[in-house]
DNA sequence: ACTATGTCCTGCGAGC
DNA sequence: TGCTCGCAGGACATAG
């Protein structure tokens, strides 16, 4: 599933691919779920504009566009098994696409996802009470519900989990706290701070925080090297598979010897998600 | 204000 | 072989 750095390759990935391109015409699927913005909304937004740039914040891409210089934001969530790909025009059209971005050039920016819990949108400036959200009076660009993981400060992340009494795990899968990790990296980076899922986020000492912030932080950066993890159907913009994957300690590794102990991996369910972990290397 | 749980959706693999 | 069934999970709604 498409977390941080996955969802980071593919942003880039369709950066270098397509900035400066003007997007000539939209085509959505009609299947409501997907878009959480109506699909005209949509369409009328992009349609005309030119890309200015691609980038994610947490885990979703952030599609700039600029159109009679009003720039404009297009969320594009991956969810569970979304892909964004750019494909030439005479590339057939796989099943599950949902959306259809056509170039000035003739190639395709696609959005497929056949679980559909992927989400596209365009995001709006909020303001309120006559203010503007700027100096420069331009909209606030999007900032996602919470920190993120790779910039994020000690104290800082230290006094996210001060007080909850939520498992660690959870509190990591909470977006609104950090944004963009997911079932594997919260798995990982828990295993190679030696912390066990279910203790209480609270009652972490700073000791066992800052071990977390740094496993985190390594775990991430070290994926994003490798261009992701491939479970799922995720791939990059080119419908290229990551690698990380190979490189799970203990995530979907059930059973087998520990890497570092040989202990057994263990497997529980929290918050609803499958979670692996050594118990004798996490305490 | 937190926390926990159910729901969405399809593909895949296990089991018979 | 071909079927059914259960499971996978990110975000959000809802309940406690």
């Amino acid at each position: 599933m498409p977390e941080l750095p996955e969802v980071e390759t593919v942003a880039n990935g369709v950066h270098a691919r397509v900035a400066g391109q003007r997007i000539v015409r939209v085509w959505t699927s009609g299947k409501p779920q997907t878009f959480k913005t109506p699909e005209a909304e949509i369409a009328e937004a992009l349609t005309g504009s030119a890309i200015d740039s691609v980038r994610r914040v947490g885990k979703t891409i952030v599609m700039t566009v600029r159109c009679k210089n009003k720039p404009t934001e297009f969320l594009i969530h991956l969810g569970m098994t979304g892909r964004l790909l750019v494909s030439q025009s005479d590339v057939p059209i796989p099943p599950h696409t949902h959306a259809i971005l056509t170039l000035a050039d003739g190639r395709e920016v696609r959005f497929i996802d056949p679980r559909r819990f992927g989400r596209l949108s365009i995001h709006r400036a909020v303001v309120s009470s006559g203010q503007r959200t700027t100096d420069n009076g331009q909209p606030t660009s999007y900032t996602g519900p919470g920190r993120e993981p790779l910039a994020i400060s000690l104290d800082d992340f230290v006094a996210l989990f001060r007080n909850r009494k939520t498992p660690i795990k959870a509190a990591l899968l909470n977006q609104s706290l950090l944004h963009g990790v997911g079932n594997i990296y919260a798995d990982e980076s828990l295993f190679s701070a030696g912390i066990r899922p279910r203790r209480q986020a609270g009652r972490l000492t700073r000791d066992e925080l800052t071990r977390l912030r740094k496993a985190l932080i390594d775990v991430l950066r070290h994926a994003i090297k490798l261009g992701g993890s491939s479970v799922s159907d995720y791939v990059d913009a080119d419908g290229v598979r990551g690698f990380f994957q190979l490189q799970h300690k203990v995530y979907m590794r059930t059973g087998e010897p520990c890497l570092v102990c040989g202990t057994p991996i263990k497997r529980i369910t929290l918050a609803g998600r499958g979670t692996h972990f050594c118990p004798n290397c996490q305490r």
